[in-house]
DNA sequence: ATCACTGGGTCG
DNA sequence: CGACCCAGTGAT
């Protein structure tokens, strides 16, 4: 039984703190793929609220397992996405759409095989924002305490299911169907970027993050990418990672964001912004026409400003500058061993606080 | 010349 | 083993 209240403000278990470590424990910790049925309720959806879980869900459907999964849908409101719906059908889910005035609002996700069950109660949705930066209260029941709440996942899906609600279930073969025309488009420019959104990640630098930054042309320590790295929890932060790797094995979600490096004077277009679902988790940031520059060292503290839904701008601040000193203190997650911290601030007080240099 | 990938390392 | 850290190789 656990309770969390995140971002990281109260959790009952210090190990597990938000959502996603609620989810991550019902659909992947102690649960062996292909048994058993897992379950999504959730009234909003977009593809970040999933991209932990799609290679989680394949595996476990390609064994033999289920993944029931019930979202809202409108044709007035943004609930769900066509691009999330799309992925969660290509991994073999069976997807619900309940088009409702008075809307699907419930978020509950777990599982149930023959030996074990799990709940999930959540004010979180299926997003990125819901499983990240949103306050959210999750509540974890599993095993004994689903037992004593005589709580059945069975149920409670014959029941939702025999209700006399407009119930759609699209499928990737039919594609004019009125199922797709209650989900909304996340794909580039079709979303709008909301006041909330407009924030500055502040992300102090590791020797990883900044090795090639430093390094001389042709030697050794050139070599490979620049990349910074950032917190998993970073993907409401990017728009939808939709793109798969093209050469490898191992699966990754990538986007494509517009970054404007102001302290070079130079736009990079295509700036790739990689969760590496299959690799350690790694979440990465392509700062390449960083390289060579010298322009940050460990230590220092890079901004990363969201302007809009692709368009980003990053600084970086050293750490003897007084802008540093201002800026440090939003950085209040600890990640990693290495010492580094991220945090957000408004991007109207992150100006504010570049203006008074 | 650059970067999408790879596959380890490390610490709790 | 999860989640950042690190050092590349080989494709483009």
């Amino acid at each position: 039984m656990q309770f969390t209240f995140h971002p990281n403000v109260y959790n009952t278990n210090p190990r597990s703190k938000g959502l996603l470590d609620l989810l991550e424990q019902v659909w992947i910790k102690d649960r062996k793929a292909g048994v058993g049925v897992n379950f999504i309720i959730s009234g909003f959806s977009n593809y970040n609220g999933g991209v932990r879980f799609y290679e989680i869900f394949k595996e476990h459907i390609d064994k033999g397992g289920k993944c029931i999964v019930i979202l809202g849908g409108s044709t007035s409101q943004r609930l769900s996405s066509i691009q999330v719906v799309e992925q969660l059908l290509e991994i073999g889910c069976e997807v619900h759409l309940i088009n409702r005035k008075r809307l699907l609002h419930a978020k509950c996700y777990g599982f149930i095989s023959d030996v074990d069950q799990g709940v999930v109660i959540s004010s979180g949705n299926f997003t990125g924002p819901g499983m990240s930066q949103n306050i959210e209260a999750s509540l974890l029941l599993r095993g004994k305490h689903v037992d004593e709440l005589n709580f059945s996942w069975e149920e409670l899906r014959k029941s939702i299911f025999s209700q006399s609600w407009d119930i759609y279930s699209p499928t990737l073969a039919k594609r004019l169907d009125p199922a797709w025309s209650l989900l909304y488009d996340e794909s580039r420019f079709k979303v709008p970027f909301e006041n909330e959104q407009e924030v500055t990640m502040l992300l102090t630098l590791v020797h990883s993050d900044t090795a090639r930054i430093q390094a001389n042309r042709k030697t050794k320590e050139s070599r490979g990418s620049q990349y910074f790295w950032v917190s998993k929890e970073s993907f409401d932060f990017f728009p939808a990672l939709t793109i798969k790797n093209k050469r490898g094995i191992k699966p990754t979600y990538s986007t494509i964001i517009r970054m404007n490096y102001v302290d070079l004077g130079v736009i990079d277009n295509k700036c790739r912004v990689t969760f590496e679902a299959g690799n350690n988790l790694d979440f990465r940031l392509g700062t390449g026409k960083l390289r060579y520059s010298k322009l940050a060292k460990p230590g220092d503290l890079a901004a990363i400003t969201r302007i809009s839904e692709y368009e980003y701008e990053l600084r970086v601040f050293t750490k003897a500058s007084d802008t540093y000193n201002k800026l440090n203190h939003y950085a209040i997650n600890l990640i990693g061993n290495e010492g580094k911290k991220y945090g957000y601030i408004p991007n109207d007080e992150f100006f504010k606080a570049l203006a008074k240099n």
